[in-house]
DNA sequence: CGACATTACATGACGCATCATTCAATGACA
DNA sequence: TGTCATTGAATGATGCGTCATGTAATGTCG
């Protein structure tokens, strides 16, 4: 008859390094949620974006001398293609960025901060580096 | 005239502090995306169920000695209180879990796994072992 | 050149988390 | 004990991200 009243979901690693591994990502997951929601929170309240649309500004605002398309944020962001398009969708409606033809390649489009967009950026990376420093790990 | 082309979002802090600073939840950011969508994409096509619901099982299999109620659950969960009566719902439903009166307090409940929770929980722990392993930064 | 594959982007359906609210049970206190 | 506040939990509306797919435009290669 089988034992399994205790978990053994540990196939050549000792408990204690197993144990050790979920504790850190425990940690990687808490020090993530608290400061991603701290962010959240802040910037919408503040400015009225949420935290995606601020990171997707920064880096339009991070690659503005190189014209960035749409492709192009795809590879630098975190999200899904999809996503950003439904956020640059947000920022446009919004009137912090704008869509522009790209005349190489006219499935392409580049994306730019508006007047509005820069402004709102430069306001808003205050707060988020405010932030940064107070829930980041040290 | 004022120079605003570019960005000054550092109020007393150093520009290289700054970018350090956002150098640092970037990699926050991406180590946890990257392990938390490995996680619910083997989970659930290994196991069935996502991410959060493997850890309320988890923490369900962690506290099992004690008796766990909803509220012991939301404390000890980074989730939602509204969010954990949800997966407890979807959990519930699959049969991985059964909610059972306190007879203390009638407005509590205990969240008990059953006998095909525990089990999954121990095959899908090891999955989420193996992946942490693969995706923690060392 | 013409057919097929690939790329850039948008969109609709879906799942899931959150907020605000609700409801019942309990506590506190005059 | 009766009233009011608080607590434990569920639910409906809403927003957002993802997957799968659609649609142009562009490459590729016979």
């Amino acid at each position: 008859m089988e034992l399994d009243s205790v978990s053994r979901y540990t196939r050549g690693m000792s408990t204690e390094a197993t144990h050790e591994l979920v504790e850190q990502w425990r940690a990687l997951q808490c020090a993530y949620l608290k400061t991603s929601n701290a962010l959240d929170r802040e910037l919408s309240s503040r400015h009225g974006i949420g935290l995606n649309e601020f990171e997707t500004l920064d880096l339009l605002a991070e690659h503005r001398s190189e014209g960035c398309r749409m492709k192009d944020l795809t590879s630098v962001s975190p999200m899904t293609q999809s996503a950003l398009s439904k956020i640059v969708d947000r920022l446009e409606k919004a009137g912090y960025v704008r869509r522009a033809a790209c005349a190489d390649d006219r499935r392409s489009l580049y994306v730019e901060l508006t007047d509005a967009g820069s402004h709102l950026h430069d306001e808003a990376a205050t707060t988020h580096r405010e932030l940064l420093e107070a829930n980041l790990p040290v």
